[in-house]
Formats: C-alpha cells, sequence, structure tokens
DNA sequence: ATCGTGCTTTACGTTGACGTAAAGGTCAAC
DNA sequence: GTTGACCTTTACGTCAACGTAAAGCACGAT
C-alpha cells in the first residue's frame, strides 16, 4: 500500500536531532502515528513531514498540543462545507498568532541591529 | 535620584496581562529587580521596558534563563574593549536565533496561505 | 545456542514556569 | 481601632516536555 523508503525510530531521531524518547513522547500525545511491523514502528515519508512541522512548532514557541490541532488541520477530511468553513477559521487564527511571532521575531532583529551598532561606535571610539 | 512615573506590582502585572506571581518569578530568576520602598516594590520605565523584552522573548520561545543572558546583555557595562567584543559575539549568536525564528514564521505562514488556496477551491467545488 | 544490537513497554524522575494557598504586614478609610 | 484593599514572604502543588532506568522481545552474527 504505502510504499517509498522507510526509516527506524533512531534513524529519523537522529536525523531531526531530537532523540527517541522525544519521538515516541509526540507519538504518545498522537501528534505521529507510525505504521507497525509487528511491534516495531515504521517511519514514512507523511511522518518526516510531521515531525518537521512540529519542531518548526516547537522552535516557534506553540505547546505540543496546540501544535497538534495544528497539524491535524492539515490532514482533516475537509470534504463538507461546514468542516471547510471551520478549517479557514482556524486558518485564520493561525496566522493571526504567527504574523504575531513575525514581528516579535523583526522587532528583535531590529532592536539587535540597533544595539550592534552602538557597540561598534563604542568600539571605535576606544581607538 | 530616579524618578518619572512609578507603578505597582498589580498595575504593570495588569498591563502587560500577566499575573503579580509571574511578576514576581521573573524577578527571582533575576530577571526585573524593581526598586523597594520598605518592602513594596515599585516599578520603573526601565522595568516595564525589561518585562516587555521578557515577554516578547517568551513569545519567540526562548527559555527565562535564556532570556535574562539577553535581557543582561542590554545593560551589560561594556566599558572595555574585552567586554565590548564579548557582546558583539553573543549578539551574533542571538541574530541567529532571530533569523531562524523568522524564517519558521515565514515559512509556516507560507504553507498556510497555499493550504488556505486548496481550502478555498474546495469550497468553490462545492458550489 | 547465546551474544549483541536495536527495538519495545512501563514507570518513576526532573526541570521550567508558574499556580495556589497560608499567614502575615501596612495604610487609608470608615 | 478595626475593617478592607493591597502588598509581602514562604512553601508546597501542578503541568508540560521530556529524561532515565528497568526489564524484556526479536533477530542476525558468531
Amino acid at each position: 500500500m504505502t510504499s517509498g523508503p522507510t526509516w527506524t525510530i533512531a534513524q529519523i531521531a537522529e536525523e531531526f536531532g531530537v532523540t527517541h524518547r522525544t519521538v515516541r513522547h509526540y507519538e504518545d500525545l498522537g501528534l505521529i502515528s507510525p505504521e507497525r511491523q509487528g511491534t516495531r514502528r515504521i517511519y514514512h515519508r507523511r511522518d518526516r513531514t510531521r515531525l518537521g512541522l512540529i519542531l518548526r512548532g516547537k522552535r516557534l514557541g506553540f505547546p505540543l498540543e496546540e501544535i497538534r490541532t495544528i497539524v491535524d488541520l492539515f490532514d482533516a477530511p475537509r470534504g463538507r462545507r461546514a468542516q471547510l468553513e471551520y478549517v479557514l477559521g482556524q486558518i485564520d487564527e493561525r496566522r493571526a498568532d504567527l504574523e504575531q511571532r513575525l514581528r516579535d521575531a523583526q522587532d528583535a532583529l531590529r532592536e539587535l541591529d540597533q544595539f550592534e551598532r552602538r557597540c561598534r561606535d563604542d568600539l571605535e571610539k576606544l581607538g
């Protein structure tokens, strides 16, 4: 059925720079649902995509529960009109959050640049 | 000495949308050091500035300990050359972090827009 | 067949970031 | 002079996000 390359838990953990414990923790919270061959976990490309989304969400400071609602949104069935309208509403909320983060990062970078110039000025005055 | 408007802990907590417990917690970690009149805390403009920096750092997902090193950086004495060069090095590290957050937010927003277009397409197909 | 490697579950421990009483000081107002 | 509003410290509780054993299965290699 779902073919293509696969990975073990150790491989994707290594590749994404996290521990296997972290990956399983995300599974406990329902953020990833890898295939099983017997008892072993088998990860496909879509699992890697989701893990990438999760870690980016974490870097942006979102809690895992909120991240789950977001990644679930992308995989939601969205067949009926009501479902689509709900999803579009959620998108707007998330965008507002993300735009705030974007402004925060831009503001912080501007202040950092400004501060660096002051420091370089001070340094120059010292000869 | 340091004149100008002042605030109580309840006032700045209210204004910044956090609890007084949160503000005192930041003080415990050395992130803010309000003046004292007797036992009461008196907050000045610089405390408000720092609190603003702290909360923005939090929104961006930085841990409080790291935030402390950053805000301390801005108030550091930076008189000697060695100190200035250390500060400039720290600035570069922080900038790399912030630029990553900026890219994360931009990428996420792009994907969100793309996803929204797909949803609107689906909605249109439904009549 | 047993040894090592890599995986598994179960479960208690830890750290960060506060929440939440409990018990009390101060001061203006009634 | 006592009530009430607002502040204080001290200290235990909580929740998220994992860390860290402990104990055991599976399987290829020696």
